[in-house]
DNA sequence: TTAGGGATTCCCT
DNA sequence: GGGAATCCCTAAA
């Protein structure tokens, strides 16, 4: 689990400096862990999709949260890659991201779905409302929940302790893309199909296409499993 | 200072 | 399948 598929000796957050349209489906079988206080979990990513930065202006990425410029809340997308950045949405939600590219651009990689691997009980506990294993971290939300991530752990380094990632020992078999999920505009397009995940893989999330507040979804943009 | 809307989830119908 | 919950960020005035 600790092999680097660049090239041994490589050190991870140079790994993850790259594009993340690329690293997307490599980190796909990697695996995250939180220590904390009450106990370690780890997820296994099956799902995750990469978001750009302004910096790249023959693509501009308008789902973004760095589309318009640094601010407080997205600074770690700026930072050195393999850093955390964690943001809170609906009033109630926190989705993770691992920040990708080098230092200066504003790639991330958001975290949208994983198998649990260890610490199931505690991630359970996390988890009130799930009942099924495969439920409990299916959703960006849900997986930062079972980590018990928040944004008082945005700009941390997901690379030194209490966390951890771990590269899969070969990238995972068949994997699918598609367009992100959630984003409105022409960010949530198939121009960009910026989603990846592990085909078949009973933790991937459910798809929802981006609702304009008051619109139906389009049966026709399934992309699930 | 305020209004608009969101990289979602859960519950109810 | 539809809607509510609920608060922070951002932009505009």
């Amino acid at each position: 689990m600790n092999r680097n598929p660049m090239g041994a000796g490589q050190p991870l957050r140079e790994f993850l400096s790259g594009d993340a349209r690329q690293l997307a489906p490599l980190l796909l079988g990697a695996v995250l862990t939180h220590d904390s206080r009450d106990g370690a979990v780890s997820v296994r990513l099956t799902e995750v999709e990469a978001y750009l930065g302004p910096e790249d202006s023959l693509h501009p990425d308008p789902g973004s949260h760095t589309y318009r410029g640094p601010t407080p809340r997205n600074a770690p997308m700026f930072g050195p890659a393999g850093h955390l950045y964690v943001y809170f949405t609906y009033g109630m939600h926190h989705c993770t991201n691992i920040v990708c590219g080098p230092e200066g651009t504003a790639s991330a990689l958001l975290l949208r779905a994983g198998e649990i691997v260890d610490g199931i009980e505690l991630a359970r506990h996390r988890r009130t409302t799930s009942k099924s294993p495969a439920d409990l971290a299916r959703g960006p939300a849900r997986l930062a929940k079972a980590l018990g991530l928040t944004t008082a752990d945005s700009g941390r380094d997901a690379l030194a302790p209490p966390f951890g990632l771990a590269l899969p020992p070969r990238p995972v078999g068949q994997v699918s893309s598609g367009p992100r999920v959630g984003v409105s505009g022409a960010g949530g397009t198939d121009q960009y199909s910026w989603r990846f995940w592990i085909t078949g893989d009973p933790t991937v999330s459910q798809y929802k296409a981006a609702k304009p507040r008051g619109a139906k979804p389009d049966p026709a943009t399934f992309h699930g499993r």
